[in-house]
DNA sequence: AAAGCGGGGAA
DNA sequence: TTCCCAGCTTT
């Protein structure tokens, strides 16, 4: 068989396949270009099972893209809480704020336009063009690297720039003798089920006769890819503050790592610091607090507290390594990073100054931390620390 | 080309 | 633990 008829079994056969093996997944059941666009957004680098519910409430909460367009910002990212790759709600709703105003209002079928939205590369593209509109662009994703890795036995690292070119440019020609819709969608569907990445079931395969891996008995080993590189650790200490039921709180930066989430004031230290190693928490702690402290003029960190700070008969935080207590710690790891969160309490200390925090801080009645939108770390925490609930 | 960017399920 | 999931953006 040569790869111009093997890539003719896959057009032809796998579609014959799915269409009596396709999962019921709520976006197949639905003809909506934003529905679809929803759906590819939600399920980059997540599992199908994870997004389902997800889906459900995004689409209850912002039926068009102009309701998502036209949403607050917090509101998007508290449906998107838990998900992970918060980027993508923030750019979601930028790009439907593109199709509200330079595209009427729906989705148009330009695989330009589409193309250069924000937070759609050419995966999500290709997937809309051809599920939502049966047009014959390809969409390649990490199943289908996998799966035409093995079908043509591609031995070179798939996610090297010129590999993954190659195996576009094969999927290109196999859709473009297909129908469109099912292609996609069959050619991810067999690597969700069949040509899974341990233990392929090549024996139930249906394209297992034009496989080249399957042939060489190499299924298994394939596909190759680059090592990743290790993950940085990273201590948090994070600190409690919590006067007449109102909880001490800050949004994060509008940029970056959980961008615009809420977490409790905390301070990072690269440097892995072991739980034993309490002079070190303590000084990181003592850093964080006097940051506050400094708002409105109170004192420099190391020296002894003003008659201002020492009202209400509070200890002096500078006196004794025992003026922090600890309250709880957790691990949490990212892609690239690890953080192990500490949290700890200040002693006696009574006098922040609540009526000029910086910009990003407030003071939240505990009873409303849920209104915010919070990384999953500190969802664990406030719920271990104020039976606190959102769902996640 | 490499790195940043979440969270969870499976082996 | 490790892998990797219907990836995209920035540097």
């Amino acid at each position: 068989m040569n790869s111009e008829e093997s890539l003719d079994l896959l057009s032809h056969t796998l579609v014959t396949w799915y269409r009596n093996h396709a999962r019921d997944l709520p976006w197949r059941r639905t003809s909506s270009p934003y529905a679809i666009l929803v759906s590819e957004t939600m399920l980059q680098q997540t599992r199908v099972e994870t997004v389902i519910p997800y889906y459900h409430r995004f689409l209850d909460a912002f039926p068009t893209p102009k309701a998502l367009a036209d949403a607050d910002e917090q509101h998007v990212l508290k449906l998107w809480e838990g998900l992970g790759y918060y980027r993508r709600a923030r750019n979601l709703q930028r790009a439907m704020q593109i199709i509200r105003d330079h595209h009427a209002g729906s989705i148009p079928e330009d695989i330009e336009a589409i193309r250069s939205l924000p937070g759609v590369g050419a995966y999500t593209a290709g997937a809309v063009m051809s599920i939502a509109f049966n047009r014959p662009y390809a969409a390649v994703d990490g199943n289908v690297l996998r799966v035409m890795a093995r079908y043509l036995g591609i031995v070179d690292p798939v996610d090297q720039t010129p590999t993954k070119r190659a195996i576009e440019a094969s999927v290109q020609s196999a859709i473009e003798h297909s129908e469109p819709r099912l292609f996609t969608q069959a050619l991810m569907e067999l690597g969700a089920m069949i040509c899974v990445p341990r233990k392929p079931q090549c024996l139930v395969c249906p394209v297992a006769s034009g496989c080249a891996a399957f042939a060489s008995g190499q299924a298994a080993e394939l596909p190759v890819k680059t090592p990743k590189k290790a993950r940085r650790v990273v201590t948090v200490v994070a600190l409690w503050i919590e006067r007449n039921g109102e909880l001490l709180v800050e949004q994060r930066a509008a940029d970056g790592l959980l961008a615009n989430m809420w977490q409790l004031p905390a301070i990072e230290s690269t440097a892995p610091i072991a739980m034993e190693q309490t002079s070190e928490v303590l000084r990181l702690a003592r850093a964080r607090l006097n940051q506050y402290r400094t708002v409105d003029g109170g004192v420099d960190a190391g020296l002894p507290m003003s008659d201002e700070w020492a009202g209400e008969g509070g200890t002096m935080i500078h006196e004794s390594p025992t003026d922090f207590v600890l309250m709880t710690s957790e691990r949490h790891v990212f892609t690239h990073l690890e953080w192990n969160v500490i949290v700890v309490r200040p002693v006696g200390y009574h006098n922040l100054p609540i009526e000029d925090l910086p910009p990003n801080a407030r003071m939240v009645p505990v009873e409303d931390l849920r209104s915010l939108v919070w990384p999953k770390v500190y969802s664990t925490i406030l719920q271990r620390l104020a039976r606190f609930e959102t769902g996640n």
